[in-house]
DNA sequence: GTGAAAGCGCTAACAA
DNA sequence: TTGTTAGCGCTTTCAC
């Protein structure tokens, strides 16, 4: 059941059925339509591979994420897979699985294999033998989330972002400010924690405020994380407690906002907590943030990506937009 | 760069480099050895196209989710992608993308492309005209979630895990339980909510229970309507409200007991909330559950296509586990 | 508007 | 242990 048989059924040649199924414009209409309905009779289905033999393109792409289930990855792997889907080509998942997955091995032995036409990379920090390996393979690459050296990204600035957060805490009146960020749980992406952190520090100290070393936490960019964080930081009597804490992540507030409570603290009167993302759950509780749009950006970065196989030039992409969204966990300090 | 310059290089045939790049028994050591190194020195890049088109094997499996950013499918993915990476394959996923994401073009254009030697589906319902496609490709599905005619599943029993619920509440002494389920956003998967709804009402019954219909609500399967539908049961004023809700998803849960402290409420001395699920964000704020293990899930399904790909029967599988887990969010009603 | 033939890069008998 | 010879199912010149 390949296209021979339906050649041999209409009694036309194997080169004018493929180029009726693929709708050509040199083939007579009549004959798409006999030849389709043949295909359609027959039950006919194309191979993939022997498609993508002869013509080199495998009409897929390759998404590597660092580890699946957490907000940001999802979102970007939404917004990469709806614009593939309307180009038509697949999406193969690359999930690295964390520090205990072996990158190594899922590097050489499938993201190679010309299975993709190109890459699409979630805030991934590589190495040089895996920037060289990668290179072997010859394919368009482009990283979303935090800068790689050498690549392109689509992605907020996160100093930027940093600095609206400060922008607002400060602007409410706040002086003491805590940061939670840290280490993304994976053990990679080390890029985007650490744009945040410094951005942080750079717009504090940009006001003349200096941030207390305790005040710098480490919510490993989830829910219990941040709920740890919170408990660090609140369980230390109101003397050394922050007016004000700027997580790098919506997950991580939303832990924090929760441990205030359970310290008796009212948010944002006691406590003012303000998060980067626009996580739905963030919505709903009304933690203020700064929202940015990850489906967004996997859609740019497919699209990018498919301008590249398909010949375009690779020029830079413009910083995703980024903007401040005030809800009820953010509000002036104490007097 | 194929097989074919290792060949020249090394003054061996194409074969016998073939068998040395996949290490077969047959090729002595030393060849082996000499053939490997020349291939990394020359860069060199398996075609799985071409070995696929000769095998007639892909390698690669492919997961159809109706959505991607819930739950259930995230951890199942995990779980999927974590046995096929030890087995070598590759993960080839097809969003469906919702109701508006035209399920018929997906499924035709690539799902049968023979890109992949079988295919996992995510608690998903399909028509017959989708079965029927599906079947051309020949290949060996099974789904994970709700039953599917005619295919193998793995899944909790849904109507068990309800009356494991209501054993708990009831046990505890309640009477009046609302049911908080309904129809998944995505608008698929039409199995799950309603098995779980059945339990539900059926497990009342057997203890001479009935379920008044106002609290039978629809929560969307998510944070938000959650939210919803517990603002919904909880505005009434004390006289008409249950002394608990059985929620058919963690998420909704969530979003019931937000509610619930929203309107004055404490839980559980006003209201019980039990959820079913086991999601992180239920552990930390000390939410009863069912929980169940959507990795572990994905993992056996994955195991069980894997096998039927190397020729194995086709056995029915054992229900997947799940098992009461009770935190803070139950107790007794207010006597 | 259609056909013939070569070939994409690999694997798999069958020989040697 | 290695080499020879056919394909796998498509696309693509180049003719007609």
């Amino acid at each position: 059941m390949g296209i021979q048989e339906i050649a041999t059924v209409t009694g036309l040649s194997k080169s004018t059925v493929s180029r009726a199924l693929r709708g050509m414009s040199t083939v007579a209409d009549s004959t798409i339509d006999q030849v389709r309905r043949v295909a359609d009779e027959l039950g006919y289905v194309p191979s993939s591979a022997a498609a993508g033999l002869a013509t080199g393109r495998q009409r897929a792409v390759g998404v590597v994420v660092p580890v699946i289930d957490r907000w940001f990855y999802v979102k970007a792997l939404g917004g990469v897979d709806a614009e593939l889907r309307r180009a038509g080509y697949d999406l193969v998942l690359y999930n690295l699985g964390g520090p205990g997955g072996d990158r190594d091995r899922a590097f050489r032995r499938s993201m190679l294999r010309h299975r993709v036409d190109a890459l699409v990379l979630l805030s991934l920090v590589l190495d040089e033998t895996e920037r060289a390996e990668l290179e072997l393979a010859r394919h368009p690459m482009i990283v979303i989330g935090g800068p790689a050296a050498g690549l392109r990204n689509v992605g907020v600035d996160d100093v930027v972002v940093a600095g609206i957060a400060v922008d607002h805490l400060c602007g409410l009146g706040h002086r003491d400010v805590a940061y939670v960020g840290g280490q993304d749980e994976a053990g990679m992406n080390v890029a985007v924690p650490w744009l945040r952190r410094d951005g942080f520090v750079d717009a504090m100290a940009g006001r003349g405020l200096s941030v207390r070393d305790e005040w710098v936490l480490d919510g490993r960019f989830s829910f219990a994380g941040g709920v740890d964080a919170g408990d660090a930081l609140f369980a230390r009597g109101a003397v050394a407690r922050p007016t004000a804490v700027f997580c790098a992540s919506d997950e991580m507030a939303l832990g924090v906002v929760l441990a205030a409570r359970r310290a008796g603290l009212s948010v944002p009167e006691d406590v003012s907590v303000i998060g980067i993302d626009g996580h739905e759950y963030g919505e709903v509780v009304g933690l203020t943030t700064v929202a940015q749009d990850p489906e967004a950006q996997g859609r740019t970065a497919a699209r990018a990506v498919l301008a590249e196989v398909d010949g375009a030039a690779a020029g830079p992409l413009p910083a995703a937009p980024a903007h401040l969204v005030v809800r009820a966990t953010t509000g002036p300090p104490r007097a």
